[in-house]
RNA sequence: GGUUCGGUAGUUCAGCUGGUUAGAACGCCGGCCUGUCACGCCGGAGGUCGAGGGUUCGAAUCCCUUCCGAAUCGCCA
């Protein structure tokens, strides 16, 4: 094995051109490819910035050329040589006109074959690749997503810094939280019996700096949540957090939209119209059936009760007489994509989101072909029709069932259906802004209301006295901001004022004692002079992997976590020592089988 | 916690209504080759069919249990 031994790199082997010919040139990297042809033998070069072709030729150096003999794929070497103009010039990659013949060649390192194939074309099980993530990092679009990834935090970071923001750092080890999600506990050793909690946000933190009158504050910190896992959400994820002092909705939903197009502009160079669209929450509940509408398509929620709330059909009747809804969506055109088969398979897919049937329609030339057309009477189906603006070659899909589900399984059922018919344009980025979530949601299973956004959040001015006679329909001053159907980033104004707070933790069922040992250096805050203040959250994972086009998070996390929220790289997490328990204070349950 | 899909050479897959010695492609190893760049040609090696148990004369194939990966519901203030 060779050293480097006074060797320099010169050049990046992506980066060479024609202007380089007849520059003597060092070049470092990963052997990709060794083609060899007896007399002559090439050698595809890699490094970050892409490749290059080395030809060993035995008038040039016959020592080179024997030592090139060895060269495996995944061996890093050096190698001095003369960049020459090619013979056969490869117009497939950006160094074709070029090559270098080598006259020096230093074996670095070896490498066993690797598992998976070093080529953006690899197919390899993703569990395979997370194994071995440094190899599957070796990728060149691995390569290109991390630096997606970092060019979104840099351009974050210009505008911030440009906006008169200050990035600061707050704790990791803090306090465990009553509400929202589970926390990641780390036990204390010097306080036995005591857990930090590692922190699911800086929510609170940055409202202290708000207090503190840092005015403008940000970080791109890493936030840990001890849920399960999906494509968009890992348990360690990093956000984009943002605060400002004297300013209300309006101001921060402007400046992130000034924000955003700065990200865009400089990641995709896409201009982004500002001001962005915007939905009140129950408007996109209403037409999109959910919080988080994907817009680039049609396919909207239309309701139809009406028409039905007499009918002799009492799966539909019934329902709504029960409180419940008859909804449907329209497939514009695609009567023919769904066989009476495959509209079984929707039927399944909605029954995940409870949803108790799936009705159909489709419009044919002469007339209504539906297996409900029989129990329906003719103005039904001619009210159904022209409510939902039908047109011959249509599908009409029909839930009828309690609102949560009506809009959750047709919300979902729109996603699917655009997807599969493959009718999203792709190239386009739908951002929007959902504004006026309720304060509450009711949890059915603690059976009190909790915060839908969290408990720091302003009711609007107008309904804060709801927060004691009708919770349920006080509305929030909280925001989220939606891209492509996915939720990257939310935020609120907050709670400023000690009595508003209170009033806010005895609507969520907390007396103030309760508030008080949780929150108690919030509200103590709150005395000394709070201003108004609001800001945000992005996450800035969810974000890089909707701007690469990828399928999943972890293709934006250099070293991502499995489903079972495990390591296999690392094999984190792992069982403790039991000095290690014994020093912290820390006896293990024995687990059983249930 | 539930549902669904998957696990077979180094890799991706085929084989799965049980039946000779488990195949293919790529990769790998050896040989030949002076303009290759998906190099080509010749030859070769390589398998705990995720694991355990069961049914059977016989299991990659059927059944049960279990582990691992993914998608999804619940969960994610």
């Amino acid at each position: 094995m060779d050293t480097l031994n006074g060797f320099k790199r010169t050049h990046m082997c992506g980066v060479l051109r024609r202007e380089h010919i007849e520059e003597e040139v060092i070049l470092m990297g990963w052997v990709q490819k060794n083609r060899e042809l007896g007399g002559l033998k090439f050698l595809d070069l890699r490094d970050r910035t892409g490749l290059c072709q080395i030809v060993f030729d035995e008038e040039v150096s016959a020592e080179a050329f024997e030592k090139a003999s060895i060269l495996r794929g995944e061996f890093v070497v050096a190698v001095k040589g003369i960049v020459k103009e090619r013979y056969s010039v490869n117009d497939e990659m950006p160094t074709g006109q070029i090559e270098v013949f080598a006259d020096e060649l230093r074996i670095l390192s070896k490498s066993e074959v690797p598992p998976i194939h070093i080529n953006d074309d690899d197919t390899a099980k993703e569990s395979l690749r997370l194994k071995y993530r440094y190899l599957d990092l070796r990728k060149p679009k691995m390569f290109k997503k991390l630096m997606m990834r970092n060019k979104i935090s840099k351009s974050v970071r210009d505008f911030m810094e440009e906006n008169g923001f200050i990035d600061v750092e707050t704790p990791v080890l803090t306090k465990p939280t009553p509400e929202g999600a589970r926390d990641y506990l780390v036990p204390s050793r010097v306080n036995k019996g005591k857990f930090y909690a590692l922190p699911q946000s800086p929510q609170l933190f940055k409202q202290l700096l708000m207090v503190s009158g840092f005015d403008r504050y940000y970080q791109i910190v890493k936030c840990f949540r001890d849920e399960d896992l999906r494509k968009d959400r890992q348990p360690e994820f990093t956000q984009i957090d943002i605060e400002m002092s004297f300013v209300d909705q309006e101001e921060v939903i402007s400046i992130n939209e000034r924000l955003l197009q700065k990200v865009f502009k400089e990641t995709k160079g896409i201009e982004i119209e500002a001001p962005f669209k915007r939905f009140t929450y129950e408007e996109a509940m209403s037409r999109f059936g959910s919080d988080k509408p994907d817009t680039r398509f049609g396919y909207e929620l239309t309701d139809i009760s009406e028409v039905l709330k007499d009918s002799e059909f009492k799966v539909f009747s019934g329902t709504i007489a029960k409180g419940g809804m008859v909804q449907g969506i329209n497939i514009k055109g695609q009567m023919d994509a769904y066989s009476r088969n495959n509209i079984k398979k929707l039927e399944k897919f909605v029954a995940d989101y409870g949803a108790k049937g799936l009705a159909w329609f489709k419009i044919k030339e002469d007339g209504v072909n539906s297996p409900i057309e029989k129990f329906l009477s003719e103005d039904e189906v001619k009210g159904i029709v022209e409510t939902m603006k039908a047109e011959v070659g249509d599908l009409l899909l029909f839930v009828a069932d309690q609102k949560k589900v009506v809009y959750d399984s047709l919300g979902a059922l729109r996603v699917h259906i655009a997807e599969d018919l493959d009718v999203i344009d792709r190239s386009e980025y739908d951002l929007l802004w959902v504004t006026d979530f309720p304060v509450f949601e009711y949890d059915d299973e603690e059976e009190r209301f909790v915060a839908k956004h969290h408990p720091f959040t302003a009711p609007k001015f107008e309904d804060i006295e709801l927060l004691e006679t009708a919770p349920e329909k006080a509305r929030a001053n909280a925001y989220d901001i939606v891209l492509n159907g996915f939720e990257i980033g939310g935020g609120s104004i907050r709670i400023n004022t000690l009595e508003l707070q209170q009033k806010m933790f005895n609507a969520l069922g907390f007396t103030n004692e309760e508030a008080d040992e949780k929150f108690g250096f919030l509200l103590e805050a709150f005395k000394y002079g709070a201003p108004p203040h609001g800001g945000i959250a992005y996450g800035l994972d969810r974000l890089a992997m909707i701007l690469t086009d990828s399928e999943n998070i972890r293709e934006v996390i250099a070293f991502p976590k499995t489903q079972n929220a495990t390591s296999l790289l690392t094999d984190a997490p792992a069982i403790a020592s039991k000095s290690q328990l014994e020093e912290l204070g820390i006896q293990l349950m024995e687990l059983s089988d249930e």
